[in-house]
DNA sequence: CCGTCCGGAGAACGAGCGTTCTCCCTTACC
DNA sequence: GGTAAGGGAGAACGCTCGTTCTCCGGACGG
């Protein structure tokens, strides 16, 4: 096995485990055995514990914004996919073994004691408002409004993993729709649309 | 020194090195020289570790929506009273040692391992919501904007804890005006007004 | 066929921590 | 004053886990 994908199997397991379970709750000897890369060859490709979830949380960060940007280029209306945002959402929310967004997750367990976690955390939440943004701007529409629809998101992704996902992307929904609409009323750019 | 008062000396540091560091990053001997409370009896008070964050999360819940409710309660207009749970968001994110919403932190940290802390994380957020609902019922308003502004607060205690303070509660105390606007104008009980 | 190197399996080490135990001192009662 | 009970300080125990080490087998070069 090439080291490429021993990394790739690695960072598999360990994105399971540490999303499933949490970063504590997982030990190296469990990204072994699920991996089925020894412990000399992980130590290899991470040299700390530490290392590998911030590979993890950098990999998933990519992965994650990537699908939910892949999600949004297939609508062309600028408010719709605003909206489409919250689809996906919607989508994400319903996916098996679905708990919560891991930065969320890891910022509540490690954000206080490692700043390898705080810092993930904090640039990708930072990169998705920034997302959110270009959103609004492409639509016209205030940063004021990305930053509220930030809200809605956050607090959908919480609310879905603790009381449970029912209903709760389709209220962000409606709720990202309304500020949307009063938003567009105000719209600096072409007020009369 | 009596059992109560060692109780809630205990229960103090409890919640101070809990809240403020995680739950896993403090052992039972940090509580016992924060409270000055010797292990022995501390073990009298609470039999296991799980057992005193069982107790922190309760009594946190309860101060917590006292905290709230107190806040609320100053004000007598139905709708005034649904934005000045957004000015208490704001008054408690500006507390020295903010660090995010307990429960959201603990669920993160615990919610897949801990039947307790799981549970005791949905006790509380059931609580807010029924709290929110009491307070949409009040003003004649739906249960579904309740539910949206839910949303806006648990965002807002997520995005102050990992992005920081500045604005946040004021970008959700925005959003919930537009949205208690927008739900008023379709008031079921009273349209007209 | 022999030696050498690489990697795997898992034992070993050391630290941290939840929980219990030991020892000693204080205090209260007869 | 003697004694028993209770509580405090902290050592001890057992377990987990991050990290390293040891040993062995197998592949490859001479």
């Amino acid at each position: 096995m090439d080291q490429g994908a021993a990394r790739d199997q690695v960072l598999d397991a360990a994105e399971e485990l540490f999303y499933g379970r949490g970063i504590q709750a997982v030990g190296m000897d469990d990204i072994r055995s699920l991996s089925g890369v020894s412990l000399k060859r992980l130590y290899q490709l991470f040299a700390t514990k530490d290392r590998l979830v911030e590979a993890y949380l950098e990999r998933r960060d990519l992965s994650w914004r990537r699908r939910l940007a892949e999600h949004v280029e297939t609508c062309a209306d600028p408010e719709g996919r605003i909206i489409a945002v919250f689809d996906w959402l919607e989508r994400w929310f319903a996916e098996p073994g679905f708990r919560g967004c891991a930065w969320i997750n890891s910022f509540g367990e490690l954000g206080a004691t490692s700043a390898t976690v705080a810092t993930q955390a904090r640039l990708h939440k930072l990169a998705f408002r920034r997302y959110l943004e270009g959103l609004t701007a492409d639509a016209g529409l205030s940063r004021e409004l990305a930053g509220q629809l930030l809200l809605l998101a956050e607090g959908a992704m919480v609310t879905a993993g603790i009381l449970g996902v029912t209903g709760t992307a389709a209220q962000a929904r409606a709720a990202a729709r309304l500020l949307l609409e009063s938003a567009a009323r105000a719209r600096p750019t072409s007020p009369a649309e």
